[in-house]
DNA sequence: GGCCGTTAA
DNA sequence: TAGTTTAACGGCC
């Protein structure tokens, strides 16, 4: 049971759908197998595994008169979501299309019509559609992309290159909300609500209209989804990808359709290992949490309930946080090198972090109150330390001393 | 408060 | 040969 699992395709992305699934995971378990990385995998999955055992153990010991009360107080929760359910707002939630890859094939017209990706061999940070055809998706490593798609070119990242093409589309969003929520460099959330009422258009022509505009602007393709919160507003945009859009009307009767048929994981916060702890239970669409409301209720913690349940009827969040109010609670810094058991070249490695650590904190002029070393050994173990500062600082040589008697500690430790 | 694990892009 | 980087947050002790 345990590896079902492990190392093999994750299809939840565009332009993954209809591929030889076994195939490709012959492939990766091929590429993959008898790796430090591999065990590490097999490790955390053993973990999973033994969560799901205890998961399964606990939803046994439920008694009938445990789950209708449960069910009962999350039928009260619920009520409670739906009396202050707010349907007004318009949210947007746009994305680039294949964004990194998109970028290379306008700059280096012979990459169009190939399977490409953008990264190395280590790692891809994204892969076209062509590319995907064989299975090759952003977070694989190049060498395993190669083994999916022999004549898969891959082209190095460019990151000065996007965060340009990034600051043409994001003037484009402030045209449509000056106080739009940006992702990453190429994803946003934005609330046309305002924009709306003061012009008077209807949603679906204003986002085909903000996408023209991208697309003259940048020559780049982006797709939007458009509901009346951000969750659903994310999990549209993803619907017609590439280069399309799609609307749930603002009423519950419709939204709860959509939703009793979504695959958990497309919900935003539930990833692999939620999945499988969901699924372990019965549980694979938002609809069935809904089903399993009493069981979520009796074995997750609290707040993993009110998410779920808040899933359940496709409820989020409404209104996008101010620029003012998202404030960086953390700056960090690190690299992988080459294994070696020196303290020499790990405490050099670690002060040069510092220094860049400190510049990028002085340039952004923000102080720490803690420093966190983490380190990661030649079999994927990772191990972290923190200590607190006596005052806040950027500087490179307070920072440095602090993280090297955490490093020597870590690895007198280990 | 410290550390680990999960998630996302 | 090769399996990232950065940020945020929850759970647990």
């Amino acid at each position: 049971l345990g590896n079902i699992n492990l190392m093999s395709l994750n299809d939840n992305k565009a332009g993954m759908t209809g591929l030889d699934k076994d195939k490709i995971n012959r492939i990766i378990q091929a590429a993959s197998k008898g790796s430090k990385f591999y065990s590490k995998q097999q490790e955390n999955q053993t973990r999973i595994d033994g969560q799901i055992a205890g998961l399964q153990e606990r939803m046994l010991r439920l008694t009938p008169t445990q789950l209708l009360s449960a069910q009962h107080e999350a039928d009260l929760y619920i009520q409670n979501l739906l009396d202050n359910i707010d349907l007004t707002r318009t949210l947007v939630h746009v994305d680039m299309d294949m964004f990194y890859a998109a970028v290379e094939m306008r700059d280096n017209p012979t990459l169009r019509n190939k399977p490409m990706a953008v990264g190395g061999m280590g790692m891809l940070s994204t892969s076209n559609y062509a590319a995907r055809k064989f299975g090759v998706r952003a977070a694989m490593p190049g060498f395993i992309g190669k083994k999916l798609c022999p004549e898969l070119v891959i082209v190095p990242v460019n990151m000065q290159k996007y965060a340009a093409v990034s600051q043409v589309v994001r003037e484009v969003f402030r045209e449509y909300d000056e106080n739009f929520a940006p992702m990453s460099l190429d994803e946003a959330y934005m609330d046309i609500t305002e924009y709306l009422e003061l012009h008077g258009s209807n949603s679906w022509d204003v986002v085909q209209e903000m996408r023209s505009k991208i697309e003259e602007r940048t020559q780049l393709t982006a797709s939007a989804g458009i509901a009346s919160n951000t969750f659903l507003a994310k999990v549209c945009s993803d619907i017609n990808k590439p280069n399309g859009q799609y609307v749930l009307p603002a009423n519950h009767a419709d939204i709860l359709e959509f939703v009793n048929k979504l695959p958990i994981r497309k919900a935003s916060g539930i990833g692999n290992v939620q999945e499988q702890l969901l699924k372990s239970l019965g549980v694979n669409t938002c609809g069935d949490l809904y089903l399993k409301r009493g069981e979520i209720k009796l074995l997750f913690s609290q707040l993993s309930f009110e998410n779920y349940m808040q899933i359940s009827q496709g409820i989020g969040g409404t209104r996008l946080e101010p620029r003012e109010d998202r404030l960086r609670k953390s700056m960090s810094n690190e690299t992988t090198f080459k294994e070696t058991s020196d303290r020499n070249i790990l405490i050099g490695l670690c002060e040069d972090l510092s220094n860049e650590l400190a510049e990028e904190m002085k340039r952004e002029e923000i102080f720490g109150q803690a420093v966190t070393i983490k380190i990661k050994s030649h079999d994927f173990y990772t191990k972290t330390k923190v200590r607190q500062l006596t005052a806040p600082t950027n500087e490179a040589d307070i920072i440095y001393s602090c993280a090297r008697q955490l490093l020597v500690s870590l690895l007198e430790s280990a």
